[in-house]
DNA sequence: CGGGTCCTTGACCCCCCTCAAGGTCTGTGG
DNA sequence: CCACAGACCTTGAGGGGGGTCAAGGACCCG
C-alpha cells in the first residue's frame, strides 16, 4: 500500500521563503535589463507595474495552499512547481523557464508550490493589479488565455507519458521535450541539453525514482544515444532514435 | 519495454463517426430543449450558432490528428477523450460531462480522440463562427478561460494521481471525484455513484489495467468502504474512509 | 581532511502487468 | 423461448518492471 515512497528530503534544503536574501533582491522598478517576451503581446505595460526580483538557487517562491497575493513570470532560470500528497510523494507538475508564468489561480489559494531550481530573476507583480490589467487590456487577456491553453496541452501530453510510458521512453520524452524547449539556451540546434535539476527532481517529475531515473539514463547512454558530459550537460547523439524509445515498437 | 500493452479492442466497436445515426441526428435549429448552463454565462448567444445533435453511445466524434473543425458542448451524457501511443497504449485524459467543452485548439488539428461512452446530445459549432463570437464577447471569452484554467488544475490533480498514487488509492480518487462532479444526477447528496464506462476505460483513464481496477474495486468493497450495485451503480458506504485511502496514511 | 549531497550500481522484493479461465449479462438468430 | 456468440467483469497463477534498501564513488564545502 505505500508503495514508492518520496524521500521528503526535497523540504530539509530548500530555503524558507526568497525574501531572506538580502543582497539580491535587487528591484529594478523602471525598465532595467531588456529581456525578449517573444510569446505575450503588451508585455511592456505588464512590465510597467511588476518588480523584477532574484531569487536564489533552491528558494521557495510560494507553497500550496498559501493566499495566492502575487503572480510570477520567469525571466531567466528555472522553477520547479509541484504538488505534495500528505505522506510526503511529490509530484512536479512542470519545470518553468524564460516567459512561463505562475501563481495564476481563480481560487483564493496557490494550487501548487514553487520553487527555484537555479537562481532566477523573475518578475513579480500583485494580483490585484494584474487582474485591473486584463480587464482593461483584452489583448492581455487573450495571450493569457492561449498560454493557458498551451500549458493544457502540455498536461495532457505529460499524463500520456505519466500514465502509459515505460521508464526509459520516459527519460527519453524528457530530454527531447527539454531540447526542443530550451533551443535558444544551448550552442547547437538543440544537440545538447541542459540539466540543471537533480535526478530526484526529474524521478518526480516522471512518476520514478532516482535510482530508476538513473538506470534509465545508464541505458541511453549504453545503447549510443546519448553521452553524459559534465556539468549536468547531456549531449543527444542519435535523435531519431532517441525518438523511437520515446513511443515504443 | 513493451510494457503494459493496450489490447487495441477499443478501436474495433466503436462507431466510426455519429454521422450515420440518421434516426437520432435531430437538429434543432431554434431554441430546442432548454437545458441550465449553471458556469457559462452568455451561453444565450452560443446557443444560437449551435446545432443540437445526439450521438449514440460509443461514437467516434472526432479523431486525434483531424482538422478540427467543430467544437462541442456535452449536454446530456458522457463522452471520453484520449490520447494513443503509436503501438495502442491508450490514455484517457478526460470524461465529460454536462457543460463541458471539447475539440478546442490553437493549431489546426484535434490533439485528442473524443468519442462517447453513453448516448449524448451536444452542441456543435463551427469553430470559426465560435471564435468570432469570443472575439465579439468579452464576456464570453473571459468565461472560456476560466473553463481552461480549471480544466488546467484538473490535469495536474491529475498527473499527481497518476504518478505518485497506488492503484487502490487511484480508483478511490476516482470514485470521489465522480461523486462530487456528478452531484445532481445522482438521488443522494453524492452517496451513490454511476459508472456509465467500462472498466477498461477506467483503466486506460488511471494508468491501470482492467484487471487491477477490478482488483482495487473488489478490495474496497471487501474493506467496507463501498458497495457495487447492479447497473454500474457503486454506493459509496464510508466516504471517510475513501477519501483515507486516497492519500496514503 | 571530514561531512554532506548527489549519482550510480547491485541485490532483492513487491506491486502491478500478463496470461488464462470461468461467470454473468446482453443481443441475436433459429 | 432457447441456443449461442460476444463483450465485460472477476479471480487466480505467474512473471517482470520498477521500487526499496544498501553501498561505493565523485564532488563540494567548511
Amino acid at each position: 500500500m505505500a508503495a514508492h515512497l518520496a524521500t521528503l528530503d526535497h523540504a530539509a534544503t530548500v530555503r524558507p521563503a526568497f525574501a531572506p536574501v538580502p543582497g539580491h533582491r535587487s528591484v529594478r522598478s523602471g525598465g532595467g535589463t531588456v529581456v525578449a517576451f517573444p510569446d505575450l503581446r503588451g508585455a511592456d505595460t505588464l512590465e510597467a507595474i511588476a518588480d523584477t526580483v532574484v531569487a536564489e538557487r533552491e528558494t521557495m517562491l510560494f507553497s500550496e495552499g498559501d493566499a495566492a497575493g502575487d503572480l510570477y513570470r520567469v525571466i531567466d532560470g528555472m522553477v520547479r512547481i509541484y504538488k505534495l500528497l500528505p505522506d510526503g510523494r511529490r509530484q512536479i507538475v512542470g519545470f518553468l523557464q524564460a516567459g512561463d508564468m505562475m501563481g495564476l489561480t481563480l481560487g483564493p489559494c496557490y494550487l501548487y508550490t514553487a520553487e527555484t531550481v537555479t537562481t532566477c530573476s523573475l518578475q513579480r507583480l500583485p494580483r490585484s493589479r494584474f487582474e485591473a490589467l486584463m480587464e482593461a487590456q483584452p489583448a492581455l487577456a487573450r495571450s493569457l488565455h492561449a498560454r493557458t491553453a498551451t500549458e493544457l496541452v502540455a498536461a495532457q501530453d505529460h499524463m500520456l507519458l505519466l500514465g502509459r510510458k515505460t521508464a526509459v521512453e520516459k527519460v527519453a520524452s524528457f530530454l527531447l521535450l527539454l531540447a526542443t524547449r530550451s533551443r535558444s539556451a544551448s550552442s547547437l540546434g538543440g544537440r545538447r541539453v541542459r540539466l540543471p535539476m537533480s535526478r530526484n527532481d526529474i524521478a518526480d517529475y516522471l512518476g520514478l525514482t532516482t535510482e530508476t531515473v538513473s538506470r534509465a539514463f545508464t541505458k541511453l547512454k549504453t545503447g549510443g544515444l546519448i553521452r553524459l558530459l559534465e556539468g549536468g550537460l547531456v549531449e543527444i547523439v542519435d535523435r531519431d532514435g532517441l525518438a523511437g524509445t520515446t513511443e515504443g515498437a
